[in-house]
DNA sequence: AACTCGTGGCA
DNA sequence: TTGCCAAGAGT
C-alpha cells in the first residue's frame, strides 16, 4: 500500500460515529437513542459545561431540572433563586445570563427555543460555540461545533504549529472541513466525548482512537504537544479582610455584590477592598478601617485562601458581636447563621462561613425556640 | 484583542 | 504541593 495515500487520508467521519455509537457516555442531559430531545435540557447542560466538567455540572443540572422543570418556571423565577441554586458552580453571569435567556426565549419567541443558530447567537450567554451546539444537537442543523476538546483534537489531527488562542480561526476553519452533513448533533458530541475521554489534553489513548491512522500528531509520535500554547501569564494575589458580624441570637450580617463583575449579584459577607498592598500583619485596629461598623473586632485564627480565575485571594476575618438593638447598615440585612447555606454564598465565602464557625461557636439557641 | 470571570479535581 | 484545566461569553 501507498503509505502517502494514507497520509492524504482525511479523517472519517464515518469512524468517529461509529466509535460514539459503541462508546456514547451516558449523562444527565443526554437523550437515550431513539429517545426525543429536549432543547431545553440541552441548553441549560451547555451552559452550565462552559469551562466546567462534567463531573462538577451534573448535580447542579439535575437540581435545576427538578426545580425548573421548564423553560417558563424557570423564566418565572425571581433571580435570587437561580443564583441560590446555582452558588458553588462559578461564572456567576452564566446564572444572570441563563435567567435573562429563559425570559427571552418566553418572550422572543413563546417559551420555544429557536432552531437557528443565528436566533441563537442573539441570546444572552449564548456565544459561537454554544449556539453552534444547542443548533446541532437538539435540532439536528449542520451547524461546525467547536469548544476545547473539538480544537486539540483537530489541532492533533492537522500539527498545527501555531499556538493557543491565536490557532483558534484556523482550527475552527479545519473543524469545518470535517464536520458531515449527516448526523450533525451525534458527530458534535462524539468529537466532545472523543476529546473528553480519548484525545485528552495529558496522555491521550491513541491505541484506542479511531482516529489514530489520520492523526498527523500521532504519527510524529508528538501528539503530547498539541495544540501548541503560549506561554501563561503569572497569577497575580491580593488581599483582604472579611468582616464576621453575629448578633446573640445567632444572626449575621449579609450583603448583595454589586449586580455585574466579580461574584455579580451573590451574598457576601462585608469584606474591605482586595488588593496586593492590603497588609495583613497589621495591627486589627488597621485592619478593621473597612469594617462595616464600629465593634470590639478581634481577629479569628488561620485565614481564607481562594483561587479564582485571574487571581489569589487570601482573607483574614474578624469577628464581632452587635448588639440586638444594632440596625443593619444600608445595603446589608441579617441572616441566620444557620441558614447561609441556603444563601447564593460563592465558594469563597462559604470559606468564610466555615472559619468563622470553627472559632465562634454558636451561641447557644434559645431555649423557647428550640422546645419542640 | 485582550481581559474579566469560579471552582474543584487531578497528576 | 502547585499548576493545569473543563462542552466559553461578554466587553
Amino acid at each position: 500500500m501507498a503509505r502517502s495515500a494514507e497520509t492524504l487520508r482525511a479523517p472519517e467521519p464515518a469512524a468517529l460515529l461509529a466509535w460514539y455509537d459503541r462508546n456514547r457516555r451516558r449523562l444527565p442531559w443526554r437523550a437515550e437513542a431513539g429517545e426525543r430531545v429536549d432543547p431545553y435540557r440541552v441548553w441549560l447542560s451547555e451552559i452550565m459545561l462552559q469551562q466546567t466538567t462534567v463531573k462538577a455540572a451534573g448535580p447542579y443540572f439535575l437540581r435545576f431540572l427538578a426545580r425548573f422543570p421548564d423553560v417558563r418556571a424557570l423564566a418565572a423565577a425571581p433571580l435570587d433563586d437561580v443564583l441560590k441554586l446555582w452558588a458553588g458552580l462559578g461564572y456567576y453571569s452564566r446564572a444572570r445570563n441563563l435567567h435573562a435567556c429563559a425570559q427571552a426565549v418566553v418572550e422572543r419567541h413563546g417559551g420555544r427555543f429557536p432552531a437557528r443558530e443565528a436566533e441563537l447567537l442573539a441570546l444572552p450567554g449564548v456565544g459561537p460555540y454554544t449556539a453552534a451546539a444547542i443548533a446541532a444537537i437538539a435540532f439536528d442543523q449542520p451547524a461546525v461545533v467547536v469548544d476545547g476538546n473539538v480544537e486539540r483534537v483537530v489541532a492533533r489531527l492537522f500539527a498545527v504549529e501555531e499556538a493557543m488562542p491565536a490557532a483558534k480561526p484556523k482550527l475552527r476553519a479545519l473543524a469545518a472541513t470535517i464536520a458531515p452533513a449527516a448526523r450533525p448533533g451525534d458527530f458534535a458530541q462524539a468529537t466532545m466525548d472523543l476529546g473528553a475521554t480519548i484525545c485528552t489534553p495529558k496522555r491521550p489513548a491513541c491505541a484506542l482512537c479511531p482516529w489514530d491512522e489520520p492523526c498527523l500528531a500521532r504519527r510524529r509520535a508528538d501528539q503530547d504537544s498539541f495544540p501548541r500554547k503560549a506561554a501563561k501569564a503569572e497569577r497575580p494575589s491580593r488581599r483582604g479582610v472579611a468582616f464576621w458580624l453575629e448578633r446573640a441570637d445567632g444572626a449575621v450580617l449579609v450583603r448583595s455584590r454589586p449586580p455585574k463583575g466579580l461574584l455579580g449579584g451573590m451574598t457576601e459577607t462585608p469584606t474591605g477592598r482586595w488588593a496586593e498592598d492590603v497588609d495583613l500583619a497589621a495591627p486589627v485596629a488597621a485592619l478593621a478601617a473597612e469594617a462595616p461598623v464600629a465593634a470590639r473586632w478581634r481577629r479569628l485564627p488561620g485565614a481564607v485562601t481562594h483561587v479564582f480565575s485571574h487571581f489569589a485571594l487570601e482573607l483574614v476575618v474578624l469577628a464581632a458581636e452587635a448588639p440586638m438593638t444594632l440596625a443593619a447598615p444600608p445595603g446589608a440585612r441579617w441572616a441566620a447563621r444557620n441558614e447561609l447555606d441556603g444563601e447564593a454564598l460563592p465558594s469563597v465565602f462559604r470559606k468564610v462561613v466555615a472559619l468563622a464557625r470553627e472559632n465562634a461557636p454558636s451561641p447557644s439557641p434559645s431555649r423557647t425556640a428550640a422546645s419542640r
